[in-house]
DNA sequence: AGTTATCTACCTAGCGATAGATAGGCACTA
DNA sequence: TAGTGCCTATCTATCGCTAGGTAGATAACT
């Protein structure tokens, strides 16, 4: 991999094996063999398998709102922020061929140590704000449209990358991107 | 759990494990001590695993596709398929507060036994002919807009599950719900 | 007697985690 | 400058436990 420190290779193995099957599919052995090192060297780095996981969900999350940038900087037309958030996701769908992060912790939120499921929750609440703030930012929609809006677009985008994967369909996923673009015009401009 | 046979109890409590936590975060012992025998009569019944999950699974899609019926039977208004098709999703997250089987597993299909992937990408093809079959024959829509809709409609009730559950919300799910129904109305009703 | 379903007892492999040692580097100081 | 102590990052070896899976006995029903 291609991180800095070997506490940040640590951190791109277990994301990529996490985003692949899951949070109880990798062991720190995996992980350690994957980046040259013993076990317990991972355990110098991180003292429990929780903490990886927590440190990469936190790393995920950071480096995601960053590269979304400021949401309050669309004027005009909410296609716009919308086409861009899209956007991150089809990257990181085709360039990793993986899934989101967060979607595969959130499938399986039930048997996560705990502070792996706070920063899935996290996650969601955040994207969920900068989907809020750039809909309202560059529209007339209220809070309630921009709210709804917000939610299924992030619902749709994590629902279709993992049908896109699971069927290995890149068109799954292109799909329904177009359909949200669709969704968005008739929120914005209603027939009615 | 309410299953008849000792057999369709262990399919019943596999079933909710893995809804909880996705497939490798059960043991065989889990489901032996929750079924009240030992886990060597648990492989008496599946030899092994793997054979847990894949019996799990087909018997998750075949009870699905039949609570659906017939998706000829719908003339006229696609929102009455529409409307079926979600209130199964609903049930399903609401009455066992748990997520939807195939998203879990097909959010971590990279780790999953070849069977059990298997069966996960055979639910949503049957889910996708399903709504592709009750939306063209309730509607002058064509086949590859049906298709479109169909592929959407799964994508966001999927996703939809997983951020309802993470963040503990009904109301998210909901709110895809109504999405959908708009954008099923736009779909049908174009203003262009 | 044969079939079905369960048990006890066990195996091997792997898990997360810890203890204790070591090698190299850095920094202060006699 | 030689010596000291400490820190970082790694190692080997091992712990206690759990995993999936198997062999063979047992009991009950047909």
């Amino acid at each position: 991999m291609e991180g800095n420190t070997k506490r940040e290779e640590i951190l791109d193995v277990a994301e990529a094996m996490i985003r692949n099957a899951g949070f109880n599919a990798f062991s720190t052995r995996d992980v350690a063999s994957a980046v040259g090192i013993k076990s317990a060297s991972v355990h110098y780095h991180f003292p429990t398998k929780a903490d990886i996981g927590a440190a990469v969900t936190e790393r995920y999350t950071d480096r995601f709102l960053k590269q979304l940038g400021d949401p309050g900087r669309f004027k005009g037309d909410p296609r716009e922020a919308v086409a861009l958030y899209v956007n991150l996701f089809r990257e990181t769908l085709v360039r990793d061929d993986k899934l989101c992060l967060c979607a595969v912790l959130g499938a399986e939120i039930g048997g996560l140590p705990l502070e792996v499921g706070g920063h899935t929750r996290t996650f969601f609440d955040r994207n969920l704000a900068w989907l809020k703030k750039a809909l309202t930012a560059s529209s007339k929609m209220s809070a309630a449209e921009a709210n709804a809006l917000a939610v299924h677009i992030l619902a749709a985008l994590e629902g279709g990358m993992i049908l896109s994967k699971a069927l290995d369909k890149e068109k799954i996923f292109e799909n329904v991107a177009t359909m949200l673009k669709r969704l968005c015009e008739a929120v914005v401009a209603p027939r009615r």
